[in-house]
DNA sequence: TTTT
DNA sequence: TTTT
């Protein structure tokens, strides 16, 4: 999908170990939640953090840099497209996803700088 | 929250009539469908489209725009974060869902020209 | 250069006729000039348009798409990267020009739709 | 300017100590030259830096956290939009500069987490 | 549910 | 569930 058209930018840190999946084909399926924080100092001057959690998806190349480098607690930044599907949940209930494509991640805050996915 | 750290954008078509709520507090909210169509050929070479639908929800003065001039089929621009929330549906079910909060939206292919939000 | 690294986004208006050069590998380069337009009202209550203009250059697909639809006074959308380049001009003086290398055009307000370069 | 019609984002290294000037105002001013790097190999596998140069231009209180935070090799995050000008150089000629002015800074990379400027 |  |  084109950049222009559908296009997601985060920046933030990886709130648990990737799941990674490989599939039959060989491909990998990295699939990870991101934390993106937001501080404001409220009325009475007292510092808030306000997190919201994002669902990251990637294949291939990039799912193969999650698994290597992007690990609990790390500082990314993930660029990728809006995507949403449903499924049945374990109790039959249909369910509706919205998560972030990748198709790009950034390794960032290490000291041997950054790592690319391209 | 930082462009940097939760920034969504998107170029597409409104699918219905976006739908307004005007709060007690006099402010107001919009809420609507926007899809985005990619195109793409298959290995047959016919022309496949793919169309995601997301929704993005406005407040106060960019849901003003939307009320006044982002009405169902038109073409529009939006710029926000993406935000999730949870509420109990109808039935007592817990649903999550993932929005777009909009802070600006480009109304295009207007023949007086684009008509932005700030 | 990644989209987190180096990215721009641009919507606006083509300025002249786009200037397209062949080169000796069959490639393409198209040079264009866009406009894009802010309004704002100033303290008089008069609306004001500040334009800046944007020099794109693109290559081989790309350069064949606004050669093909992005005639002047078109309005599309451009994602790319900043380049910057020195070179001498004919008084023998030094010159940099920055520069938006387009990796995506997206054509808008056309009856006939949007016609992204992917 | 509107962030759908002329967007900047970049993420890179600061070059040099960001150059501060006072305005009589009280204002600050903030110039940085910032580095974003790219790799790739080529086609003998050597591993190939590509550095883009760029001008940041921050005001206030964005100015303000440069100075703070931002010094000579930090690596920074920046939006903000393209702004070309033109003046004279000291021999009369006249020169044109394309300049990204921020309006958003975050810190990458550090210890004590990132600091945004909004 | 849009648009081409 | 992260990070500061």
């Amino acid at each position: 999908m084109s950049t222009l058209k559908n296009h997601v930018q985060l920046i933030g840190n990886v709130g648990q170990e990737p799941q990674i999946t490989n599939l039959e084909s060989g491909k990998k399926v990295a699939r990870l939640s991101l934390a993106t924080n937001e501080y404001y100092k409220n009325s009475e001057g007292e510092k808030i953090q306000n997190t919201e959690w994002h669902t990251i998806v990637a294949w291939g190349k990039t799912a193969e840099i999650i698994e290597k480098y992007a690990g609990k607690g790390k500082e990314i930044g993930v660029t990728g497209k809006l995507k949403s599907r449903s499924y049945e949940d374990k109790d039959g209930i249909k369910r509706y996803v919205t998560e972030v494509e990748a198709n790009e991640i950034l390794l960032l805050g290490t000291k041997n700088g950054n790592n690319s996915a391209d």
